[in-house]
DNA sequence: GAGCACTGC
């Protein structure tokens, strides 16, 4: 049975045995003895997360691998680890570590291993068969992000062809997937019809009480945060002692200044506190029933950041906040109408709203050549698929036959973007990857210039940006990137340097080391044998920006009239340079030009411009139509023959005989944009605009 | 003439 530990011998901490786990220890170490797939479930606080590892340890699992267990963020692996390596008697990094990008904290003595989710997916990519586990453990599966929602398909498929679970192993892998009560019968039929433990959970009533002030028809009102304000003041003069937690969109703090007098504590909390925030003595909600979310937009190509009414199940879980230490109550100001009519039962997982480019290729890379039918918990739209199969096509990394490329399995190994992976490695093989390799980490990095909210003080910081431009001789936006990344690591003082520039410190503090990681990986591979390298001659602002052009010629935009550019992506998007970019106001001046991102608001402005010759992306340009969708789908579903491969071929050049000139193509290329949710998006953009100045005049 | 949550490699 189970091998002893020195553990054993001291025994737990008395706290744990307390925990509603506890009596079901022995059960639980059976339960995975005898099933590959197991699903635990129960409440925050049933101490699933940190005793249940301890307890598979206790059982003997870590002789035969180690026992890994992920989370969805890093401070919660990091955390939960140290509590552990704590009730196990051992320092952390030993028996018990973590390991999140930037940091591990594991040694060869490490069995128990607590880490985000992408990192195991990075374990999987070198070693598929996690052949150094015993078992794992998904935690906070109900959370459904994205690379949990990989992992466990990959999982899935992998223990249940008998053929690869097997492959490199000498005894087969565990699964268990920890989830709150929610939706835990469907995760069992995902996995097989495997058996579903419940742990009761410690918890206190919440009583829910809704109001009128929201009703259905008000989803993209603004009126909520008055609302809110209104009822947290309310709970503060009526309701017995205890703190409030208020959930909003985003941070205002200053509405809630001052505070009333007194000891009672009011916390305003955008999505951080739905997870990861954990606040004692609340016993107070307000709900605004709203988040903000991003969505990715497949038919026009971009990310919209929008306001959208809470789900049914994440409202239960904010109201749930206020029950951990005692009874609460949850204040809802929408309406039951509200709730019928606007909530959605359960949150749109993210792999079903996100941008898939990097996923696809990871699984690709994995030999999941068929993406379409891969095990998800929940299928992404097809035509988020066959967006990111295309996307993936066109920077190199599939070939037509879906097969991942040389150069593809380069670009997996980077965390960024396909695209600006593509241009580093254009840059790696031309041998001027220290052009690239800052500008890849600054914007992987948030905003590093900052905008303050005076007035006064705002025209000061754009001014020092306009002049951190013109120092940088910078004649686009990339560069002044690479010119602030390079100023700021050569000062004596750097942070002093960041106050002085209005540029982030700990923003450009991340970015250093994102820089130092991608230059690592870039050395790891350029130590290979056949790592792809070319000849240019020609001018270094020439080559930095061909470079930039060969991951970016998808972001191509054309200037139609005035100030008004088109996109050339087979949208043809009306797009304008954003304020903040060294090219406004220079339109005149530019003809061709590539960028970085799009982002809806007023107006859809282009952010991190670059000006570009015709001739440097003459060549790419046949390649944003070359692929139907057709054609795509059917990549994506099966092996593709020699034979048809070489009839599309035939097609193609018959088209482009057809079409003639190259004018042409762009004439189809401009086509007009006329999807409805950017106008939407717009639309609500200004009414809240509308709303808040209206607002400031009353 | 400028928006805005969060997480992760």
């Amino acid at each position: 049975m189970s091998k002893r530990t020195k553990w054993d011998t001291k025994g737990d901490l008395d706290e744990s045995k307390n925990l509603p786990i506890y009596q079901h220890k022995a059960t639980l170490q059976q339960a995975v003895k005898d099933n590959s797939f197991l699903v635990v479930t129960g409440e925050t606080g049933s101490g699933k997360t940190t005793q249940l590892p301890q307890y598979l340890h206790q059982a003997g699992f870590w002789s035969n691998g180690k026992i890994g267990i992920t989370q969805p963020r890093r401070v919660a692996a990091i955390t939960v680890a140290q509590r552990v390596s704590q009730e196990m008697h051992c320092s952390l990094g030993r028996e018990v570590g973590y390991q999140v990008r930037f940091d591990d904290c594991t040694t060869q003595d490490t069995v128990v291993k607590y880490m985000t989710d992408g990192c195991l997916l990075r374990e999987i990519l070198a070693d598929p068969v996690l052949s150094q586990y015993s078992v794992v453990i998904l935690d906070e599966a109900h959370e459904r992000s994205l690379n949990t929602d990989i992992l466990l398909g990959l999982l899935k498929q992998t223990l249940s062809s008998p053929d690869k679970a097997s492959k490199g192993r000498s005894v087969p892998l565990k699964v268990v997937v920890m989830s709150a009560t929610l939706e835990t019968d469907k995760l069992s039929v995902f996995l097989g019809g495997c058996p579903v433990f419940t742990i009761p959970g410690r918890t206190f009533p919440v009583t829910s009480k809704f109001s009128c002030a929201i009703g259905p028809k008000d989803t993209e009102s603004s009126v909520y945060i008055k609302e809110v304000v209104k009822v947290a003041l309310d709970v503060h003069t009526s309701e017995m002692a205890g703190d409030i937690l208020v959930f909003l969109t985003d941070q205002q703090k200053q509405i809630f200044q001052p505070p009333p007098p007194g000891i009672r504590k009011c916390v305003v909390a955008t999505n951080i506190a739905a997870t990861s925030l954990t606040i004692n003595g609340i016993k107070y909600i307000v709900d605004s029933g709203f988040v903000k979310q991003l969505n990715h937009n497949s038919r026009v190509g971009m990310d919209i950041l929008e306001v959208v009414p809470i789900s049914k199940s994440e409202a239960l879980q904010r109201a749930g906040r206020a029950g951990r230490t005692s009874a609460g109550k949850c204040f809802r100001i929408y309406s039951p109408a509200f709730w019928e009519k606007c909530m959605p039962e359960y949150t749109v997982p993210e792999i079903q709203r996100t941008s898939l480019t990097a996923v696809i290729l990871t699984l690709k890379c994995l030999g999941v050549h068929d993406v379409i039918r891969f095990p998800y918990l929940d299928r992404p739209e097809e035509r988020f698929i066959l967006e990111a199969l295309k996307q993936l096509y066109q920077c190199d990394a599939i070939d037509r036959r879906g097969k991942v490329t040389r150069l593809g399995e380069l670009m997996v190994e980077f965390p960024l973007p396909p695209g600006l992976t593509r241009a580093l490695l254009q840059a790696a093989s031309l041998g001027c990857e220290d052009l690239l390799l800052p500008v890849a980490a600054m914007l992987s990095v948030e905003n590093i210039f900052i905008r303050p909210g005076h007035p006064e003080k705002q025209k000061e910081a754009d001014k020092k940006h306009r002049q951190l431009g013109v120092q940088a001789g910078s004649c686009n936006d990339f560069t002044m990137l690479l010119s602030v990344f390079e100023k700021c690591k050569a000062s004596d003082a750097p942070s002093a340097w960041c106050k002085d520039n209005y540029i982030h410190w700990r923003a450009l503090k991340s970015a250093f080391s994102v820089e130092t990681q991608l230059r690592e990986i870039l050395l790891r591979l350029q130590k290979k044998r056949d790592f792809p390298m070319e000849k240019f001659d020609g001018n270094k602002s020439e080559l930095f920006r061909r470079c930039l052009c060969t991951g970016y010629f998808t972001n191509v935009a054309r200037r139609s009239v005035g100030k008004v550019f088109c996109t050339m992506d087979g949208h043809g998007s009306m797009v304008h340079i954003h304020p903040s970019s060294t090219l406004f106001d220079q339109e005149a001046q530019l003809d061709w030009v590539i960028f970085h991102d799009l982002l809806v608001t007023s107006r859809i402005y282009i952010r991190t411009v670059c000006p570009i010759r015709y001739d440097w992306v003459k060549d790419l340009l046949p390649k944003l139509h070359e692929v139907d969708v057709y054609e795509l789908s059917s990549v994506a579903r099966e092996e593709v023959t020699d034979e048809e491969v070489a009839k599309w071929m035939t097609k193609e050049t018959a088209k482009r005989q057809t079409e003639g000139s190259a004018e042409a193509v762009f004439k189809k290329l401009e086509k007009r944009n006329d999807e409805s949710s950017v106008s939407d998006a717009r639309a609500r953009y200004l009414q809240r605009k509308q709303e808040r100045q209206q607002g400031k005049a009353s």
